[in-house]
This record gives structure tokens, C-alpha cells and sequence, in this order.
DNA sequence: CAACAGATTCTCT
DNA sequence: GAGAATCTGTTGT
């Protein structure tokens, strides 16, 4: 149980993306090890940073380590880790994670992680808390296409456990 | 100020 | 597999 080196997360966010399977994101007092997760970056039309920073996106375009959490369909809240340096706009998408004592039914889905660590836009900027509990990362985890995009729809930045967690 | 799309999820069929 | 719920940020008038 060591803290994530603060180095890896200097990386572009398709590279971090797959580092961060296994590692644990302590958040409103849960320890959720992450399992599904997606990368943007600021060239991918699918990314809010795509059309450079915004009130609502600044978060991206800030140190890496921290928080972008944004209100989606007006009803669910999804989280990011950004990663890369200051200024470029990457993050990474929770998109599933796995809780002692939770249905795997409540955090698996950007919505329902949110919903079940408590974690809302209140959240944007605050430091993410990942640790390495010496569990490595999957040698060969599971790449696809994104999921409830349509813009760059096919590019492969996914990133699954493949035993699922 | 009005219009519109959207990194989702739930509830049916 | 299809449709609804729901609101913010962005863009255009």
C-alpha cells in the first residue's frame, strides 16, 4: 500500500490508462480498485477538451493527479484522473471500479462509480488519492473502442481487467 | 436569450 | 433493442 509515483501520471493518457487497472483510488473514506477505464486527450474529437478550456473543463488543462468531474445528461456524474503535463487537456475516465462489501452491479458504469463513492462536480480540482497496493497491472487487459461516444467512435481506448476485476 | 448535443442509466418490449 | 429522464456548456441570434 504505497502511493502512486507521482511520474506515472506525467504520461499521455492513452499510456496511463492501462497503469491504472488494479491501482486503488481511496475517495469519501471507500477504496475502490479501478477496472474499467478510458483515456482523452485534447486531439479526440470525443474529449470535452477538443475545443481548448473552458470554464467547465479547466480541470483538464491543470496539473496531473487531480479531479475533472462533469454532470452528464443532466442526471450523472462521470470522474477523471488527469494526467499528462499542465496545458494539455488528457484525462482519464473511471468507468468501472471494484468495492469491498459493494455489488459490482453499483460500480460498474461512470454514473453508477460516482453515485456509489459519493463523488459529484464539488470534486473537480481536489487531488485523486491512488495508491499501489503491489498488485501489478494486468499483463494483457482488455482493449476496445469507447463506449456511448460518436465522435471517434472507433478509436481503441478502453482499457478492461480482463478477469473483470 | 434560445437551441442543441451529450464520455449515461433505467425501464420497458 | 428502443425510448425517456434531465441540465449544463457551447454556440448562434
Amino acid at each position: 500500500m504505497t502511493p502512486l509515483p507521482a511520474d506515472l501520471l506525467a504520461g499521455d493518457a492513452p499510456d496511463v490508462a492501462p497503469l491504472l487497472l488494479g491501482k486503488l483510488w481511496v475517495v469519501n473514506g471507500h477504496v475502490a480498485r479501478l477496472t474499467e477505464v478510458e483515456a482523452y486527450t485534447a486531439d479526440d474529437p470525443a474529449s470535452h477538451s477538443f475545443r481548448g478550456p473552458t470554464p467547465r473543463n479547466a480541470a483538464m488543462f491543470g496539473a496531473a493527479g487531480h479531479l475533472y468531474v462533469y454532470l452528464i445528461y443532466g442526471m450523472h456524474h462521470c470522474a477523471n484522473i488527469v494526467t499528462g503535463a499542465v496545458g494539455d487537456g488528457q484525462a482519464v475516465l473511471i468507468r468501472a471500479v471494484v468495492i469491498d462489501g459493494f455489488d459490482r452491479r453499483l460500480t460498474t458504469g461512470p454514473g453508477r462509480v460516482c453515485r456509489a463513492v459519493g463523488v459529484d462536480r464539488s470534486w473537480t480540482g481536489e487531488v485523486a488519492a491512488l495508491f499501489d497496493d503491489g498488485t501489478p497491472p494486468p499483463r494483457r487487459p482488455i482493449v476496445t473502442a469507447r463506449i456511448g461516444i460518436t465522435k471517434a467512435a472507433t478509436w481503441r481506448r478502453r482499457w478492461v481487467m480482463p478477469d473483470g476485476g
